[in-house]
DNA sequence: TTGTAGGCGTTATCAG
DNA sequence: CTGATAACGCCTACAA
């Protein structure tokens, strides 16, 4: 079987003309039932298979959708890469993934692949995108969803959490319970996120009127954010500790632990994104839920929905968030 | 910018034939250095980029790869998935992700699609591929390469890992220092490596002429396996227990903890797959090293140089891997 | 070194 | 409801 059957061959088989075959094939209603099984028949016979090499060409549509994710791999970046997958999938769409893996300039790279290969819509996670490379997709018509920035502008939609909400209910509460001393350990990448983090938090502390000075910036390796952490509470009474990421919050909770303090008495510990981790962590982490298969499914629907009609549907949506209380924290949010 | 320039319009703004314009595209050498030069001129003027879809129908090719991994992602299929893709993609191939979510008649689905969109090639993570749909690939001249099963066959590599021999020297040293009640716990997925880990198991006991009899499988969440764990070591005294990933490991680490076992002293606790989040539980978790992003990158090398030779290049890579000792248990091996 | 012409397998637009 | 026939944009002998 290594030639493969065209749709000549179908016609001349079913005794149709290929026109037939091609309706046939996308379910045309103008096709007599007869003729319909006659041509399925001959499909079935030779073992026939569409090539959709063929069918992008004539259509100039390739169904695919490019997914291009930053290049460290956070835990929960593959519960959103299944989202897009699956929904992808579901409405016949392949995903391409990228990722922006080589030096600054790889997203212009990536973009080029993009508009050369034809693909029909791209959806980005949390955003390094840059404005030069989103006029050039728009320039192109090629869609674009961005996941976790909400976003503005024709062609283009986002789906995103928000973390600077979440956050300022939280230290709020924190606040009202005289707990002061709040560090927010950061690490380098996703700066959007921290940046949101950061405002949530600046705002709670504006509307206590008083001034938040514990933003601490540590490594994203283990080994060296645990000493970093570990160097500061040795020094520093601190009341509550917000890691950015889970793996951020197990870096302070192991710190801590080592440096005898008592969690959820004189340290409070939370983290973002409840990640399975979070749960294996001792004590259990307590942590900010996000939707992370949502945020993917979403954006891939919101995808969809801009390829498959022509008006241009754009559309912000923000996923719900909450705080999940485990063993490392005492207050109630 | 709505209508994207053709070869045509170059050549007629290059006044040279399309041909020529072919040539210089795909640097054809036959092209004088004069021409080409005017040709790229016209190019830049333009803004002209090449139509993949065209190409692709033209040479049937659609420099596309399809990667298709197991519908859990387990902590370590990211970094899989990275390499892959940063492989790929410095080779000119596009990445296009499937995973097998639904049904069981999922991975037969995700061929057809394949087929139908002319992919290249596909890379399969742990084979849960059926021999059915590896005869489809092979009769359709899809080239395949298996991550973790070592296989047989034209048109076919594997790059995998020796879960068995690894497994075997860690058992038998254990078996060396007395250590004879040992446990095997297992979740549900990943049936091949859990087979792999079982046969060196039973190796190492056969040697020693004993009796392997303590396989436990568990539920995969995390809560329901900490239970089932924490029921066993309350009514059995256990020497060793392995688990099948990083996760089973420490939901049996916190399950010990809570009974008050002294680990690494009354009880050795070892995982799979030198996980990052290995290293965070308390006590640090001893580990087997797997080359998580090199066993992707290899496959992916693999396959691009199955599609560029015409040479059939079968080749079957063991990746090294080794014990990784922490605080979690006592033996050195 | 360059140009001509046919082909890749579909879809889509007409007539009939 | 069905059948010709022209695109779709590029590649590639073959000629010149």
């Amino acid at each position: 079987m290594n030639k493969k059957a065209t749709i000549y061959e179908v016609a001349k088989k079913a005794k149709v003309s290929l026109a037939t075959v091609s309706r046939v094939l996308n379910n045309n209603k103008n096709v007599s039932i007869k003729t319909a099984t006659k041509v399925k028949k001959a499909i079935k016979e030779l073992n026939y298979i569409p090539n959709a090499l063929a069918r992008n060409l004539a259509t100039n549509k390739g169904y695919q959708i490019a997914l291009i994710v930053p290049e460290v791999s956070f835990s929960f970046i593959s519960r959103v890469i299944s989202g897009v997958v699956d929904v992808g999938l579901k409405n016949n769409y392949n995903v391409v993934l990228y990722s922006t893996n080589y030096g600054k300039d790889s997203v212009n790279k990536i973009i080029n692949s993009i508009i050369e290969s034809r693909i029909d819509g791209v959806i980005i996670i949390n955003s390094e995108i840059n404005t030069q490379a989103m006029a050039k997709l728009s320039k192109n018509d090629i869609p674009l969803t961005i996941i976790g920035t909400p976003v503005k502008g024709k062609i283009r939609s986002s789906v995103s959490v928000n973390y600077e909400k979440i956050t300022y209910e939280v230290i709020r509460k924190y606040l009202q319970n005289n707990y002061y001393k709040i560090i927010f350990i950061d690490g380098e990448y996703n700066r959007f996120v921290a940046t949101q983090i950061l405002s949530g938090i600046k705002q709670a502390f504006l509307e206590d009127n008083t001034y938040f000075d514990g933003y601490l910036q540590v490594d994203e390796s283990y080994s060296q954010s645990y000493l970093q952490i570990y160097d500061y509470l040795k020094h520093n009474k601190v009341d509550l500790i917000i890691g950015a990421r889970d793996s951020l919050a197990i870096a302070a909770l192991n710190a801590a632990l080592d440096l005898n303090i008592v969690i959820a008495e004189d340290l409070d510990i939370i983290g973002y994104n409840n990640t399975k981790y979070s749960r294996m962590a001792r004590p259990a982490l307590s942590t900010i839920e996000v939707p992370k298969y949502d945020l993917g499914a979403k954006a891939a629907m919101q995808m969809v929905k801009m390829l498959r009609k022509e008006e241009i549907v754009v559309q912000n949506e923000v996923l719900d968030t909450y705080f999940v209380r485990r063993n490392s924290s005492k207050i109630e949010v």
